[in-house]
DNA sequence: ATCTAGCACTTAGAAGTCTTGAGTGCTAAA
DNA sequence: TTTAGCACTCAAGACTTCTAAGTGCTAGAT
């Protein structure tokens, strides 16, 4: 595409952005100090229509940007915008502040969603690569016992069960000395394999309490090394116009459930550049009116990933600063561990 | 109040959430299957309005109720409506399924959130009162200490350590067995004290990294009896109008600082019935166009809150029989710790 | 005494009409 | 190839009118 039509498409996209109004040859001319004339932009404009770009609402109104014009933008924008160094400033010293991993997680997804004004997700670490740092079992009541596993990254994984008859003080001890042996340093892929052949070591009478325990134990390491999601920013949703949340409520619960953002995310290739899917190029109908930008990040030995999603009408070249300046620094902090 | 004034103030309650339009009598006497006339209904709505139950948006239009209509229909409301058994049943298979703690908040918040089609919040169980059950700390690197709180109650905390040189295995050891020995069974309020007057027992080359790791510990017991609030269904503001809406979006961004809950909820008398602030009821100013309805729920030994906020105009029966229920159901389930 | 029927009066909002201005496409000249 | 000029289109705002839902009040019915 020649460089001038190029310049006109990008215009038009900025003011449509800007106004969420279409626009017109005049007006454009005006806001941009082109060195031509209306006409000729009107000229151009025909053919950017007539191509696919643009598109007008009704006839003798101005024109608006179709997905394929936001795509040929958002590729021809090849270097990414850096942010203000108010923000990045923001960035480090909001994520610093950070305790542990959640709270990570959940200042990231917030600082997302404010940086972007969208809503906002973000992928946690993925554990499946991830090694048993240490595994405790703690009797919260004498039928009542508690499993903590950490990862070598510094995830912590906790679960409750409750044990149909009370267990023994020694069988517990033995019981959690067994598994630090044999669990410590192993993958948490391989915690039901390895967990699964170790039913001799108990009492006869407390054998039950035992399984209940190695079940919940393999289901923790299972689900874990699943992959888990935090939302943010679902306020945002009503700053932005109704049609459009209508559409993407239905979205948001899913994604509370963890489902569709794993389809989401996972289809977008595994890099950590940043990658947008504008309106029609998600598969979900739902999201026909949206786009979603994202990033990988990497924590320690794997990669994961974290992402907005808004109306496809949104400032491409801010958004994507801020998912890639977010990516990038928690990338940092969690590159620590 | 006369028992029939009383009635059509139900009765046009019930219509204006329903519709959200002002009432007139006739539709009124239609809908209701009343005894009267629209004529006497008339009467009755002209005292109603000049005793200040209901006002007209502009003469020749309906009514709708006031603040201090929704208030007394409120207070007339003495046995809360029982739940649809499809409900009941809802609440305890989703609490039923619940894992650990986080869990058990989460899916609260967004039960909540969808039984009532507001904005809910959930209190975490204080934990001021309760007593440490488990203490640990892990080295996830050398100079990575993560901490680990079990809490009678079940509820667990973890912080991470960054430390500016490595600590010994050795000492550790001796670091983590005297702070079990010192602070189990001993309630979080007194974690500070108890743990400031420890110093003599490490090296003295290594007591940078002592301090480091007692800070932090301090720290996450305070931190923990403080109150920690989730927040959940923000999506359900985009369901409101929109007016609505834009007033409460700080409101939610505070209370996802935990700043405004705590005081919210606290004004809240700590009974476990339920409350209800209608309106101008509210002290802050963003709030006067909304209601809060919440609830106590009992956490083994203390106390804490829960509840949801949405528009004056909302299904108070339904909504207060929701947010009962969930109380009740939690503290059942939150019993058994 | 209380309720109700009837009626004159009010008024927001729907429906209809006019006007305007931003926008277009096309043609012909620079 | 660009630009000026011009006739044409049409959504959206302004202005009017109409209408239906609602009211309050009075006088008769119960």
């Amino acid at each position: 595409m020649d460089e001038r039509k190029f310049a006109v498409l990008k215009a038009i996209i900025e003011d449509y952005v800007a106004t969420q109004e279409p626009i017109g040859s005049k007006s454009l001319v005006e806001r941009h100090r082109l060195k031509v004339s209306p006409a000729t932009v009107r000229n151009e404009m025909a053919v950017l229509e007539e191509e696919g770009y643009i598109v007008q609402p009704h006839t003798s109104a101005g024109r608006i940007p179709t997905d394929k014009g936001y795509r040929t933008f958002v590729d021809r924008l090849n270097e990414v915008r850096p942010l203000s160094t108010a923000e990045s400033k923001a960035i480090t010293q909001v994520l610093q502040g950070a305790v542990d991993l959640d709270d990570v997680m959940q200042k990231t997804v917030k600082l997302l969603a404010q940086l972007t004004g969208q809503v906002s997700v973000v992928q946690y670490p993925i554990l499946s690569n991830s090694v048993v740092k240490h595994i405790d079992l703690i009797s919260v009541t004498d039928s009542r016992i508690m499993i903590v596993l950490v990862a070598n990254s510094g995830r912590l994984e906790q679960a409750t069960v409750e044990l149909s008859k009370p267990i023994s003080v020694v069988t517990l001890d033995t019981l959690r000395s067994k598994l630090k042996l044999t669990l410590t340093d192993k993958k948490f892929s391989d915690v039901a394999s390895l967990t699964s052949n170790l039913s001799k070591i108990v009492d006869l009478s407390e054998i039950s309490s035992f399984e209940q325990i190695i079940d919940k134990l393999k289901f923790l390491a299972k689900e874990s090394s699943d992959q888990k999601v935090m939302l943010g920013g679902a306020g945002n949703l009503a700053r932005l116009d109704s049609s459009f949340s209508k559409n993407l409520l239905p979205v948001l619960d899913e994604i509370e459930e963890n489902v569709v953002v794993l389809k989401l995310l996972g289809e977008m290739a595994s890099t950590d550049d940043i990658f947008v899917r504008i309106g029609h190029e998600n598969k979900a109908s739902n999201l026909h009116s949206a786009s979603i930008v994202a990033s990988g990040y990497s924590s320690g030995d794997s990669l994961s990933k974290l992402g907005i999603v808004g109306p496809t009408r949104m400032d491409y070249p801010g958004t994507m600063a801020a998912v890639g300046a977010v990516a990038r620094y928690l990338g940092r902090i969690l590159g620590n561990s």
